[in-house]
DNA sequence: GCGACAG
DNA sequence: ATCTTGTCGC
């Protein structure tokens, strides 16, 4: 029962030429973070904006049905659903200057990740933090590099398992490894926002 | 063909 | 991601 995906592999490099991996003028001082969990056939997404100081500003929970299986390099079919119907319901209530999504941004096989396509969707400041590499090589220097240019970054917390930074959209690597060490407290692996909406979305009795 | 493979 | 009990370590 297998389907052509290849639709979404186009749909990608098409997005893709419309990343930009610059730093654009833009206030630092609100942080959301979005992830989703599943039970069954429906995903609950939580997200929740927090400020410098690790201040809780806004947070909400939405549960979704899935319509996409997870394939290896496809994640945003399945995911990409729930994060902007999610956003599209904090956005109502908040507003944040940048977005962390747990899924690789332009470190991804066709330069375009889950992070990078929510960001080019919402035309946002986004970052792509992952707990796991999907492609390129380690450096000495902590980048990664793939296809010889540097996409992503290591960040490795003493006693920890690292996590990959990449450029999601309108955001420099520099930027996006910075912000993400600022929002991560000590003794954690994870960035704060994205911390607390992993933790919300377990919560399944938080959905209506 | 073989192995790898975000969440 | 999710399925799962006890168990090792700070």
């Amino acid at each position: 029962m297998e389907k052509n995906f290849a639709w979404a592999i186009e749909f990608q490099k098409q997005i893709s030429t419309r990343i930009n991996t610059r730093d654009i003028p833009n206030k630092l001082e609100t942080f959301c973070g979005i992830d989703v969990s599943y039970k069954g056939n429906i995903a609950y997404c939580s997200a929740v904006i927090i400020n410098s100081n690790f201040d809780l500003i806004s947070s909400v929970n939405v549960k979704c049905k899935v319509k996409y299986p997870y394939i290896p390099g496809l994640l945003f079919l399945r995911e990409s659903g729930p994060l902007l119907s999610t956003l599209r319901i904090l956005g109502i209530q908040s507003d944040f200057d940048i977005l962390l999504v747990d899924g690789h941004g332009i470190l991804h096989p066709r330069k375009c990740g889950l992070a990078s396509y929510v960001g080019y969707a919402i035309d946002k400041p986004t970052i792509g933090v992952a707990k796991n590499i999907l492609c390129g090589s380690l450096r000495k220097d902590h980048f990664v590099e793939y296809n010889g240019s540097i996409l992503g970054y290591v960040f490795k917390k003493e006693g920890k398992n690292p996590i990959y930074i990449s450029i999601g959209h309108k955001i420099s690597l520099k930027k996006s490894v910075q912000i993400v060490q600022k929002l991560t407290r000590g003794g954690q692996r994870i960035p704060e926002p994205l911390r607390i909406a992993n933790i919300n979305s377990k919560n399944h009795l938080n959905f209506d």
